[in-house]
DNA sequence: ACGGATGTTATTAA
DNA sequence: ATTAATAACATCCG
């Protein structure tokens, strides 16, 4: 679930929830999540921060933490934020934050590929994790020099997070369907033209998502998603949608809307 | 019961 | 040296 529609939308949930709170206590840590410091470090910086602003690099949550840097949130395929008063911390809770009006902000995971880590500032994370730049804060000539000189396929390019960040497995392909671009077309297929359309997609189909709050109930009908599965007929023409692999994952697409090149 | 699953990363191949 | 493809990771769901 978590592309960078998801984290946004999670980004704005923390700021309407726990942001310019301050931790009272830090009630649980899984450690097998935390990257880059051990469990009684991390409990120490978090214990007593304010949570005074909220970032979202791709499909990373940061959340600075005064002069003690940054919490660094990576929701893998699983991971969610829930902001609560009472009652026990939801399943698969991985790290927990008392606040000080009383209500806690539970990190879940439930298939632990996501992380918890601390960094000194949002760049050096970036860095660090050779993450390209936010897919919504490219220009188009940023863009199309970013795919300048790749010979995959264009969702494989849309989807590596070092030529641009924040777009994962579901948003590539109804990138693809809206461009009316097959998923495992060869970019070196694709003229400038092209290439333009798929950008100017990408951004609509992000900063929609972002509008509906990443709610697959909420996303027009006539999207992709919500038709992922083989044989499902397709929101634009009625055709069947296919199934294939590409790069490896798990790839829907309109034979029909999305002719071969 | 087994195959898949929206994430990244290390390794191998080209 | 780059770039692309593959396997692996942990766990749950249908």
């Amino acid at each position: 679930m978590p592309e960078l529609p998801d984290v946004e939308t999670f980004r704005r949930y923390l700021g309407s929830t726990a942001l310019h709170k301050t931790v009272e206590a830090v009630l649980a840590l899984d450690e097998d999540l935390l990257e880059d410091v051990d469990g009684r470090t991390a409990r120490r910086i978090l214990t007593g921060v304010s949570l005074d602003e909220a970032r979202r690099h791709g499909k990373r949550l940061f959340v600075c933490i005064g002069d003690r840097g940054w919490l660094v949130l990576h929701f893998g395929m699983t991971g969610e934020l829930a902001y609560y008063r009472d009652g026990e911390p939801p399943a698969h809770t991985r790290l927990l934050l008392a606040v000080d009006d009383g209500y806690h902000l539970a990190f879940t995971n439930q298939r632990k590929f996501g992380s918890v880590s601390m960094a000194d500032d949002v760049e050096s994370y970036v860095a660090r994790h050779d993450l390209g730049p936010d897919a919504l804060e490219m220009e188009w000539p940023e863009f199309r020099e970013a795919l300048e000189g790749r010979r995959g396929a264009v969702k494989s390019t849309l989807m590596d997070q070092s030529i641009l960040a924040g777009v994962g497995n579901v948003y590539a392909d109804e990138t693809c369907f809206q461009a009316h671009v097959r998923p495992d077309t060869k970019l070196r297929r694709l003229d400038t033209d092209r290439r333009r359309s798929v950008y100017r997609v990408m951004r609509r189909v992000l900063t929609t998502a972002i509008d509906r709050q990443a709610d697959p109930d909420a996303l027009p009908r006539t999207w992709l998603i919500g038709h992922r599965h083989e044989g499902d007929a397709c929101p634009r023409c009625g055709g069947s949608v296919a199934r294939t692999e590409v790069g490896g994952r798990s790839t829907y697409y309109c034979p029909d809307c999305q002719p071969a090149e």
